[in-house]
DNA sequence: TATTGTTATACTCTATAACTATA
DNA sequence: TATAGTTATAGAGTATAACAATA
């Protein structure tokens, strides 16, 4: 094990990179009063929507307890809303706001401005190869990969 | 700007990622009694020692007060040692001590294993792609990839 | 005055575990 | 008893800004 070995690790320069990148996409989405868990939340809830906590927390590699504050803050915000559930009335569903959605397409241009910032140093090809890699270890792990197009 | 071009940000689904591989290096790691900045701390000081702080803030993408934080508590855990700077007492420098160092290769193979569980699923191709990619992007954001070698 | 680094403060993110309400 | 979700608590990680010591 010599030290060259040791730069090795795909999880540290992943960790490294993508600390970067969400930094710098929190400082763009502060002008919307929105942080990044928050973004994340809200883009998961736009191809869920209804959705039970439960759900989201799984498809999100979270807690139910961590979904729950995230939750509440967007409800506080307006951003998000909760829709009883007439059967299981322990259950709910959670859904975007009006604002909430409209909000989306602003966001998703703040995170396309920062992507470019970051990727197109890459070739068009590695940045295609990156997108898919990442898709794949995403939906390896159950976290909400879309459905192959 | 549709429903599918939202899934396509890079930068969303590498924090995805990177948050699982973290959270589950985090867990390994913790019976080592360090954290995963931590283990960052010490793989940038095996490389770089010794160095001040400021420089180490620099290569790890911190501020100097998170820098100096980290530093702080490992060099209560003994596994850090400052150095004066006899020609400018403001100034020190960071190394790892012998009982840092000596841990150095248990928490690489912790991260080799890490780095199996998730990456292993790829091919050796799209690994090595992978890799290569997300170094060139930790370069191009001054963040310490050591030299091509 | 400028620079190196520390300290004080504050907030986000997340987990674990205890709890409440309903089933 | 089991399940859906909330709340309480705690700690990691990080930033900003004020500060101290030295240059």
């Amino acid at each position: 094990m010599n030290a060259s070995r040791l730069t090795d690790h795909t999880g540290y320069w992943m960790r490294m990179v993508s600390n970067a990148v969400s930094q710098e996409f929190a400082r763009k989405v502060a002008g919307q009063d929105v942080t990044v868990a928050e973004w994340s939340f809200m883009r998961a809830l736009y191809d869920l929507e209804p959705v039970p906590p439960s759900v989201l927390a799984e498809k999100m590699g979270m807690t139910k307890g961590a979904i729950s504050k995230l939750a509440e803050r967007l409800l506080a915000k307006g951003l998000v809303v909760r829709t009883e559930n007439k059967d299981d009335k322990r259950a709910h569903s959670l859904s975007l706001t009006n604002e909430g959605r409209d909000k989306i397409p602003v966001l998703a241009a703040l995170a396309d401005e920062n992507d470019a910032e970051f990727f197109d140093t890459l070739t068009r090809e590695e940045h295609e190869t990156l997108n898919r890699i990442l898709k794949i270890l995403a939906e390896r792990r159950g976290l909400d990969a879309t459905p192959v197009d």
